[in-house]
DNA sequence: CTCACAGCTGCAAGCGCTTCCAAAGTACAC
DNA sequence: GTGTACTTTGGAAGCGCTTGCAGCTGTGAG
């Protein structure tokens, strides 16, 4: 294997020169430059990540913690951050914490704080005090998408705000038996979120003078299966049914269209139906939804933690509110007519 | 920040001592051991990795690139490579080259050869022949999921066996009027599989004497969506119709199913529908399938990976085929009455 | 009691770069 | 021609560990 010695010999420069025409940093005459690269080339030598890192105590790797790669929201975050990394000349460290907590502790002890990485980007972490402790403690860049980290930065949506908006959506095309689910992610402690957007829910009910009917407040765990679970119990009940259905994700909202459909309901005119996300899917279900742009999302906060590093600014935390986009499709309409069917 | 010479001297030993003592390699008396263990959580210490890495050789890094962790089956494959690579202490640099051949080209030329991976596990990409021999230049063990890798260990299913034993379900239970949807990700030259897949459903139909009607043939992109497009050709074209579709993915059965339905078809009874993958939505539609266990494939590459770096073997490449299992939900029967509706 | 051998330990030489520093070269104005 | 202010270059000191080697200690056998 080449080292920077062979090159600096073929292209007759000293180490200190090769290394800094390799590396762009530094003033190098254009000749030599050239010279230096030329002789790389030839020679198939790139520099050692390894040594590079330990000289210059940069890394060009950021850790990347979700808590599982196989659901939407984090792969398309995932995919966004990636992209804007490997553009920036970045790597990525993938923390894909799915198992629980224990995989987590031992995530954050013995890889992140091992100075592996410059920065960090926490997606949906529900971390606990000492935890957010360990990761502030280590000094780095970091940032929180989708969850709170008191002390670090954050990219969020304003979840009340478009639970609202959604609610108001249904409110206004006169429906006052709506239901809402929401997200439960008890099996798997790392998610975040359900709290806020039942909230915006509620609040938009409130003000409209609309009771929340209990029994129309259900859960499931983001999935589509979960969803298609609940949204059964929710529409084959023996009790009223609502006629609208406002869900905290686009995976449920499409289980509860597919459940609605088990049981005969035509999508909008017996049930409307409306999400949050911004999922492929929704096209083929004409779901009408709030697209959050989750690769959006995963590309600001590499460029929030790239500024950062450069600048070398320790620039305080800030808290990003994304923009996100009301997207009306086929799944929301006035409530059947009067006669509707109530058992 | 602590360096292992503030360990040694509050354990009152040599450097040497504590990092044979911390790394667990060669040979240390208990005693040293136990001191230096606990002098290094006193400060809080621990390796530097990119030290450890430049003096010893090794990264600890197995570098995992797949065409997009957005989609089902990779980032399935992804989860169970993590999963095992997080326990065996290593970590996973991940590459997600789904902007096509530049985006791959310089995630080869810039990030893996620059030795920062002890392993590379490539998944279901179809890479040139110059791409390859880039990779097997390293000099690092190397296993592929799913797409060939002429000259580097791989693990896959045995697609045509399996596309065969699908079409011949539906064979047996008396289907002859039977459509295939291939993949096809032109759009993305990052694939792999839909002729092999395609292959066993001719061979399948052949041994049968079944002909195979080329416009029952059509093709997706392995998603829902794109399915659902191409179903809905097929199934609400004037020409007849089939009685049963052998899709290469879960995800197109699902999608194919959606446009089924649209069209007021009941599944079974006016359409069997089977896929391959072992999908979770599989569950709720009922869906006949088989199941490739996509996180057991990453769990075993990196194993292979992990003996192979142990044992420094260049063991020479090896090609496994993993275990698939056929699952029979309630997608597929027999074909309608000699009344079939045929329009 | 001595010797061979094995288990431990510490010294010091790197691993392959980056970067500080000082020296040398270059350009321009006076 | 001289002085000033840059730009460009090379020497060399690390970055924070790992590990070969040699010395030291303790053990059991002879």
């Amino acid at each position: 294997m080449p080292g920077i010695k062979d090159v600096a010999e073929r292209a007759g420069l000293s180490i200190a020169t090769v290394s800094r025409a390799l590396s762009g940093k530094g003033n190098v005459s254009p000749r030599s430059r050239e010279r230096a690269q030329t002789a790389a080339a030839e020679l198939g030598f790139v520099l050692s990540y390894h040594a590079s890192s330990l000289a210059s105590g940069r890394n060009h790797n950021v850790g990347v913690v979700v808590p599982s790669v196989h659901r939407w929201f984090f792969s398309s975050v995932v995919e966004g951050v990636s992209a804007t990394l490997l553009d920036a000349g970045y790597d990525l460290t993938l923390y894909n914490v799915s198992e629980g907590p224990d995989r987590r502790h031992s995530v954050l002890n013995d890889f992140l704080l091992r100075k592996r990485v410059d920065a960090v980007i926490a997606v949906s972490l529900e971390l606990s005090e000492a935890e957010i402790q360990q990761l502030l403690a280590i000094h780095r860049p970091i940032v929180g998408i989708g969850g709170p980290l008191p002390g670090a930065s954050t990219i969020r949506i304003n979840d009340s705000g478009i639970a609202e908006a959604a609610t108001n959506h249904l409110l206004r095309l006169g429906h006052t038996r709506i239901a809402h689910m929401t997200g439960d992610a008890s099996y798997q402690q790392d998610f975040r979120l359900p709290g806020t957007r039942q909230g915006g829910f509620e609040k938009a009910m409130a003000a409209a003078g609309v009771a929340v009917r209990p029994e129309w407040q259900v859960s499931a765990d983001f999935t589509i299966q979960g969803a298609y679970a609940s949204a059964r119990q929710l529409l084959g009940g023996a009790s009223e049914r609502p006629t609208a259905v406002f869900a905290a994700s686009d995976e449920m909202a499409i289980g509860t269209i597919l459940a609605a459909r088990d049981f005969g309901l035509r999508i909008p005119y017996d049930l409307s139906v409306i999400g949050i996300d911004g999922h492929e899917l929704g096209e083929v279900f004409g779901l009408t939804t709030i697209d959050q742009d989750a690769r959006g999302q995963g590309a600001l906060a590499v460029r929030l933690l790239l500024a950062g590093l450069e600048k070398a600014a320790d620039g305080g935390a800030t808290d990003t509110e994304f923009p996100t986009k009301f997207v009306v499709r086929s799944s929301t309409s006035v409530p059947p007519a009067d006669t509707a069917p109530v058992r």
